[in-house]
DNA sequence: GCATCGTGATGATGCGCATTATCAGCACCA
DNA sequence: TGGTGCTGATAATGCGCATCATCACGATGC
């Protein structure tokens, strides 16, 4: 990181220092004991002194050059990780990561640089950076499947942070349509038939998950579902037109939009949930930020972080080896019991 | 980043598509037409499509081996980053800092590798990556003085964010000093007399900083003042404190410890600001998540992230041309005008 | 007809490290 | 005495790129 590096410290000097050659230098920091690489303890300590001495520390660079791990982790966000929009989605993923990459011993590589392109970053560009790590990790709501398929192509260890459709990326997600489903069903066993979904438009698989999920899980149940695509602007339109469906269970994907419409029931006289139940898919990170426990689905994202760099150290160290079952994973998501779903009619 | 790269497409196969030799492959991408160099605009374009068609990337560790510009920020936090604890503070921070570091078109490398010693980070150890970057951001409340200069010694490009009190060391800080003065000032103007200040212990330069700020704008305006550590576990006993004073004001580093107290004292039947004035010198970075505004200080974290960035890339593109006065840049701190601070013995 | 000059490149080199093939020296046995 | 095997290293090579000194070639000048 430097311009005028005339006295920096390489093997090279280490090797004047201790009077050996360069390789046997690099011989002995890598550990190599095994096969035809002999060096006697005494030797070993010798160097090993003189790095101690000098502070050396090894060029990451030449390293990778020459082939060696780096023990860095790319990150790549589909969209900007911190914007107060995105904060609480990425915040606890990143707290995951950090921590998960800490106990690795690995850095984390943001790649920030990536210019963005019809409103999406673009991963693959002139200038990326993606060879300096060894694996890269892949977030966002909805990624490039063109890019997905080129990094599946190619020799890229990668891990998406969320289920994935397109074939031959690894995953770390989370069962979004099992949980979402469970949810109906939880509501269907207290006596609801008629449903009302409020959805946003989104391409994400996570999102879609979660739609098919209550979708499925009420065609089963043999519940009346109406769909309702919104995206959050007009909280009294929406809520007009839950009133018009007629349902004892409103379903949200957004919880904002959920304590929106709760505002709005118990203003016209509704009791939640005795007159009206609602559930939320989404989360929001900061636990207590809203006055009353929406019933919901509470993704852990720390620990979904921490899975997916587990999963990308393990290909990038066993690579092939890793069975293809064990590339895909999905975590269980909890239901968090809030106070606003119950059987239909009743007073509470 | 991977292990079998037989295909990968390097310079030397462009250039033996484009017929040519490699170093013109190599002087076209850097756009070296000055001096002794000429390529002919046909010759560019030609080299040019090759590299379109076949999606050539340079593979940064050769470039950066090869002396060139990485275009990579490190960015190193002494506490980790990310844990709920910390969230607010770095939070904006990094929000900042991804902003600056997209515009500017370059990567961020998280050293989270660094090993944890005495509770915290060590930035020096030997397989750290620094060398992978242009130069370094750094963050958290208190480092390592020995680390610091270290960098500053070396031919290390760095920025810390926050004032330091280590010579050598560039940053863009907040004139926490002269914001808590202000504060003061503006309470002495309405005629209170007696302060007490909670502070809690840190080494901190910005904690520092602040309390300074304190003390000796009471000093100068004549103030008795009287202080008290804490660490803020214990409200009611800092409370009793409090009242035992007489003071009038009350000042608290922390906002939950002022929200706490605040509480105490309306629950004391104590009216505030009436018979009691609030304010606290630090900020959560989630507005809205307190039920009343107590007056206090905002610093602007986001954009000290910018500025940083802002002057890291400046001195790496510049070196040492960049005159010392403009390497240590304190932005002003606006104040929050809370309802927490009137003139003292009013009924508000 | 020979020196000069500008054009359009190229070959060689080094960055710092990992790795492999090789080698000198010595002891040991036949 | 010559062959064999082991020990303790080392020289050489390549990773992919940036950079500089150099060069072949044709045109121009006198």
């Amino acid at each position: 990181m430097s311009r005028s590096d005339t006295g920096r410290i390489t093997q090279q000097r280490i090797a004047q220092l201790a009077g050996v050659s360069q390789s046997t230098v690099s011989l002995v920091l890598n550990g190599r004991v095994d096969g035809s690489v002999r060096i006697p303890q005494e030797t070993r300590e010798r160097i090993l002194k003189v790095i101690e001495e000098t502070g050396y520390i090894a060029d990451p660079s030449a390293r990778r050059l020459a082939g060696a791990d780096n023990h860095i982790l790319g990150v790549f966000t589909y969209e900007p990780a911190f914007p107060t929009e995105s904060i609480d989605f990425y915040t606890p993923l990143l707290a995951g990561l950090e921590a998960a990459a800490e106990t690795l011993g690995s850095d984390l590589l943001l790649f920030t640089s990536a210019p963005v392109v019809d409103g999406r970053r673009q991963l693959f560009h002139e200038r990326n950076r993606l060879r300096l790590a060894d694996g890269v990790l892949l977030l966002g709501l909805e990624m490039d499947p063109d890019e997905l398929a080129r990094l599946a192509e190619g020799d890229f260890r990668v891990v998406a942070v969320g289920r994935r459709d397109t074939p031959g990326i690894p995953y770390v997600g989370i069962d979004y349509a099992g949980a979402a489903a469970a949810l109906v069903d939880r509501a269907a066993a207290l006596g609801h038939e008629r449903v009302i979904l409020l959805h946003r438009s989104s391409l994400g698989e996570s999102v879609l998950d979660r739609r098919r999920g209550v979708v499925d899980a009420a065609r089963e149940a043999g519940l009346s579902l109406q769909n309702r695509p919104t995206d959050g602007i007009d909280p009294d339109a929406d809520w007009r037109a839950v009133r018009e469906s007629g349902a004892t269970l409103l379903v949200v994907e957004e919880p904002e939009l959920a304590a929106a419409l709760l505002e709005r029931a118990t203003a016209d006289g509704l009791s939640v949930p005795g007159d009206l139940s609602i559930v939320a898919l989404g989360s929001v990170a900061r636990p207590g930020s809203e006055t009353v426990e929406i019933t919901r689905l509470v993704p852990p994202r720390a620990e979904l972080g921490e899975r997916a760099v587990a999963l990308l150290a393990r290909i990038i160290a066993e690579g092939d080896a890793v069975p293809a079952s064990e590339r895909r994973v999905l975590m269980d998501c909890p239901i968090l019991d809030g106070v606003t779903l119950a059987a239909p009619g009743g007073d509470r």
